[in-house]
Formats: structure tokens, C-alpha cells, sequence
DNA sequence: GTTAGCACTCTCGCCCGGCGAGTGCTAACG
DNA sequence: CGTTAGCACTCGCCGGGCGAGAGTGCTAAC
């Protein structure tokens, strides 16, 4: 007897026609392709509905699935889809030009997330934990205004222009310079002290108030990629999706996803080995992400910040395609090997 | 015969109702705050509408206004909308966060507005035509990499991080950024030849290519922010009002917002002297906005920049109290005095 | 020039019945 | 015992018809 073997298959064609069709399945429209009359699938879809794995939205339409249902497909049922060559052709295409900045990196990724999928995509850094400033640098610009310039432990480079009101003395850009690199390199935010910013204001001879503008600077900065950059881009192309055709949902859920902050409670732990993660309908912290699912992957950056990208769309939305997709834009971005048409 | 002016009296109070309300406006409903019976106001109307201001949905629905009406609107009879004390706090209380990153800047005015506004806004820096770059400083970071920072003529400061295979000469980095400084500062991209490039790099010594590819860095830096930047925000907060509720409607014209780049014909023309411009309905070039108004304001950043605020919504939008409001944020992003309750 | 009155038009919401899709059950079949 | 054919039943969807209501245009009186 084939049965439990075959219980899945039924719910796997389900599950697959769903995808397609957003439409109640019925018995009959499978029965061709799983070899088997109408009749003997209604009973199998009678017991899967006992388990909770399919409903009905009502007597006498198909079978709808159900988030459990869902949540099984992603972990045992789908089949990795592989993409075809055309397809890595185009995401090469969209991936050629790349970009250095990673601010724009973070901005283009997900737009380009968004694009290839028609759907909601965000892109966003998380740092390593402790990220700190490794090298300062001054530059003067005139007598009243500098630019303060920090590599940052990740590699990135962040600036400001400063400008006060009277000149700058000679020489003190140097030794404001010497201090900085000797006191505040290698520190997170938390490590900056009031403490520590007089004695170097009295090191360096500053009365301008110089070296307060420069650790100001650089808490904000650290802080600031404390949290990471996010981007999303393309929320609006939800509402092609027949199951936000109503627009208070759409609305609901374009308004908690432009929110600015990375959806809560999606993203892959760190921890854990798995590069991605799935958040089915309710799975989500989010009640406005109900009756939708998040695909997220990680790439780690080097220097153990991560660069994780993600799409959100209705329940329904394709698992096994998004995810080969988004895995292989995700490596590219992160400037891996994107490894041609291997499997995924 | 006070004819003409009672008309405008009119065709004001028939807009002004329809902002509010989304319907068509009757007759009747204007009789009590006219003082017209509603068959003088019936009247009016027939006139108003040969004169192509008016338009019925059919034949027993009130009138609706036309493009032409709220051009009429804006231009003449809309009463400058003035700020309550209120607003005027809100919108500083939303202000008070300035950031000094250009960068951000846009993206923040973008999503202040837009949150401020309920409604998706945008906001765009246009350079003055030729920024060039001031000053180079070159960094080494280690024996194979170092940061170009470039101090460009708007104040903005640019970098990036080049990375190259064989270790940096002694001495090269040095004589680099004295020739960089000596040759290309001052120069628009079109100004950048290839003959330019091979002079730099003999004077130098160069022989790891690096003043191409601080002279790539160059052209890139300056076409890019030739562009300015761009950003949108709350653009599916569009869906909110009756008239998109429509999903391919509303899909066409978000579909339209997001594409990247700031819609076209709506800024106003540095020539002439206004502020503000305001692009009604079929005003705008892009059929997509055909069923939307554009208003946007200007102000200048110094140095021949412009700060560009706009916000998008329904042609029936309340074009007097978004253009106070509107005014009123870009100053106040601006760097300019924001003046309190002034009218505007 | 303004207004009251009235007939006319058109939309909208409602009810209703027929249709079709899909099911659940039962009974027959291998 | 699992599978399948047959059949009655349920329920949403669609189209037509109808009445109510809103708003107008016109005419005639003020």
C-alpha cells in the first residue's frame, strides 16, 4: 500500500497547481496527471484536510493549502528547480554591472531582486558585531572646513564634511589626526567614553571642539552599521497578485513592508548552518505578513557580515524557483563564484 | 451683474467639495454654502461645463472638474492654505533629524514627505551642470589597496576603495595624487580624454594602471552625480484613495513611480523664477500620470544646486495645503529658515 | 436674473433563478 | 480492500428585472 507515500504526492500536485493557478484545486483536474480517478483523489483529499493540510474556502469549490501544507512542500516535497540557461543568462545580465559602493550595492540588490521576481524585494548588510573604524584620515579642505575619512573595519569608507566658524590652526589637523588613529581605532560605540573624548581633546590641544565633532562622528557611524543598510524596492508590484487584488490587505501589507526596517523575524540565523530561510503566512511575527511568505537568503561578505536578500510575496508564490533564483543573485552580489548551471 | 466672478465662486466651491469627498458634486450640496438655490447653481454649472471646465460621469451624476478646472485652480482661485501652529510643529518635529549626508538626505526628505503627506513623495538633487571635482586625496590602506576621496565642487565627498594584485611603489600614491590634483580637478566628464589618461599615467610612473582607474572612478563620479540622486518613497501609499482603488490602474502608475527615475516634465524650470510647479492630470508626459498631479517644489542648495521635492497624488489632491506643506518641508531641508507661521 | 416644480434619466443595490463546478456518499468492481 | 463509476447535493457566480434615489434640464412663474 502506497499510501502515505502517495498522500504526498497528491499534495504536492496540489500545491504545485495552486502555485500555478491561484485557484482552488479540484479532484478532477488532477486526476489525468497523477494517473488516478477523480474519485480516489477526493478521498485522499478528505483525509489530507483531517490533518490540516488542505481546506476548502468553501462545500463545493477545490481544495485550497494550508500554511502547514506549505511549510511541508518547502522542507520535504518541492523539487529544487534548476535553472535554465537562459535564466542564469539573464540574472548574469542583470548582475554584470555590479558595484563596489556598498550603500548602492544594497540598493541595487534589491532592485534587481525585485525585477527578475515582479516582486517585492529588500537587500540589506547585517555587520559583523563589532565593526570598528581602523584608519582616520583629515583632509583639509580650507582654512574652516575639513572632511574626516574612516575605513572602516569591513572595508568600507565613511566620510563627513565638518566645518566650524573660525580657522583651524595649523597642525592641529595632524595631531587631531595622530590621536585618532592612536585612541579610537578598533573601538566599538560602546567603548567611546566621555572620558576618553576629553583627554584626547586635551592631547591634541583642541579648542575648537574638533575631536567632540570627530567622536560624535564616529558613534553615529558605528551605530549607524550597527543596524546595517536596508533597501527595499518594487512593494507596489504585490498588488499584481490576485490574492491582494483587495486593497486594504495590499495596503496593510505595503504599509508594514515600507516601514523602513527589515520585516521582523525572517531572517536566517546566523547561528545555524542554513543559508536560507522560508516565513510561510502566519509564520510571520508580523500579523500584515499573514497571508504572505518570505523567501530570505545569506551570503556571508568575508569579515562576518552578512549580505542577506529577500522576497516577499503572497503564500502561493513559487518556493522552489524564487529560491534557486534568489540564491544564485544573492552569490553573485556577494562576489562568489556564481558557479554557472550547477544545482542548487 | 456679477457673472463672471460668481462662476469662479462656483467652480471654486464644486473643487474644493470634490477634493474632499471623491464624488461628484450636486447642485443641491452647494445651494446651503453658495446661498444659490440649487437651480441657479444648476445654471452656472451648464455654463461652466460648454466652457470645458466641468464634466459629468453621466448624464444624472453631479459634475466632476476637468484638468482645465484645476488649472484654473491652482493658478487663480485656490486660497493659499495656511499652516496652523500645529502642523507647523509637526512638520518641524519631523525636520529635527536633519542629516548632513547628501545621500541621505534625499532619501530621507522622500520618506518624510511622503509620511507627512500620506501620499508617495520624492525627492531629487540637481547638481549645478558642471560639478567637477576640487581635490583629490589618495590613502593607503595597505601595500595593495587605497582610497581615492575625491572632494567634489558641491561640497560632497565621494571615495572608493581600489584594490589592486601587486604591491604599490613607494612614492606613487604620492606622485598620483599630485598629478590628479594637478590635472583633473576642475574638469566636467566630457573633458576627460583618453590622451588626458596617458599623460597622467607616464607622468606618474604608473605602471599597475591605477590612474585609469582613478580616471574611471572620475568619469563615473562625475556622470553619476551629473544624474543627481533620486528617491522615492510611499509609493503604494497611492492605493489608499478611491480613485486607485482600481488594482491595474493603481499597478500602472506604481509601476510607472518606482521605475528609477524622476517623472518626466514635472521639474520646475531653474529659468523662470518659480518655486514650485504643479503638473495637473493629462498635464504630465507620462501617460501613466494622466490620472495624477504632480506638484513639486524647488530649492537651491547653494552653488547652483537644487533641492527638488515633489509629491505625487489624484488630480483631485489638496493642492493648496500640500504645496504650504510641501514649501514648507523643502525649506526647512533646504537649510533655509523655515519662518515659523509665515503665509506662504 | 432667480427660483420652484416637474418629468426624465441613469446608476445602484437587490432579489431571484438557472447554471456549472465540485464535492461526498454509496454501491459496484477487480 | 483499494479503486472507481454514478448520482444527488451544495454553493458560488452570473445575468436579468425591478424599485429607489439622486440629480439633472426644462419650463414657467416670480
Amino acid at each position: 500500500m502506497p499510501d502515505a507515500n502517495r498522500k504526498k504526492q497528491v499534495l504536492r500536485a496540489i500545491i504545485d497547481r495552486y502555485i500555478d493557478t491561484a485557484e482552488p484545486v479540484s479532484s478532477k483536474s488532477l486526476s489525468a496527471e497523477l494517473s488516478l480517478s477523480p474519485a480516489t483523489i477526493r478521498n485522499e483529499m478528505a483525509e489530507l484536510e483531517e490533518t490540516g493540510l488542505l481546506e476548502q474556502p468553501h462545500t463545493s469549490a477545490g481544495r485550497v493549502p494550508t500554511v502547514a501544507a506549505y511549510r511541508l512542500y518547502v522542507d520535504e516535497l518541492m523539487q529544487r528547480y534548476r535553472l535554465t540557461l537562459r535564466e542564469t543568462e539573464e540574472l548574469n545580465r542583470a548582475l554584470r554591472n555590479k558595484i563596489d559602493d556598498l550603500g548602492k550595492l544594497i540598493a541595487y540588490a534589491g532592485r534587481a531582486a525585485s525585477e527578475l521576481f515582479g516582486l517585492p524585494a529588500f537587500a540589506l548588510t547585517r555587520p559583523a558585531a563589532e565593526t570598528t573604524v581602523s584608519r582616520f584620515e583629515l583632509i583639509a579642505v580650507d582654512p574652516r572646513s575639513f572632511i574626516i575619512v574612516a575605513l572602516m573595519s569591513d572595508e568600507s569608507v565613511k566620510n563627513k564634511l565638518v566645518r566650524v566658524v573660525s580657522p583651524i590652526p595649523d597642525g592641529l589637523l595632524t595631531r587631531l589626526s595622530a590621536i585618532l588613529n592612536a585612541s579610537f581605532t578598533g573601538l566599538t560605540a560602546a567603548a567611546i567614553s566621555e572620558t576618553l573624548i576629553a583627554s584626547a581633546e586635551r592631547a591634541s590641544g583642541d579648542r575648537l571642539g574638533l575631536t567632540a565633532i570627530a567622536a560624535q562622528f564616529l558613534i553615529e557611524t558605528l551605530s549607524d552599521s550597527g543596524g546595517g543598510e536596508y533597501a527595499l524596492s518594487g512593494a507596489s508590484r504585490l498588488i499584481n497578485y490576485p490574492e491582494f487584488r483587495d486593497p486594504d490587505r495590499a495596503s496593510r501589507t505595503l504599509e508594514y513592508l515600507s516601514g523602513g526596517a527589515p520585516p521582523g523575524g525572517v531572517m536566517p540565523d546566523p547561528e545555524d548552518g542554513r543559508r536560507e530561510k522560508i516565513s510561510i503566512g502566519t509564520e510571520n511575527e508580523a500579523e500584515e505578513l499573514h497571508g504572505s511568505s518570505i523567501i530570505v537568503t545569506r551570503y556571508a561578505l568575508g569579515d562576518g557580515a552578512d549580505l542577506l536578500v529577500g522576497v516577499v510575496g503572497p503564500t502561493r508564490m513559487d518556493y522552489a524557483r524564487l529560491l534557486s533564483r534568489l540564491t544564485y543573485i544573492a552569490r553573485g552580489l556577494a562576489g562568489l563564484p556564481p558557479d554557472g548551471g550547477q544545482e542548487l
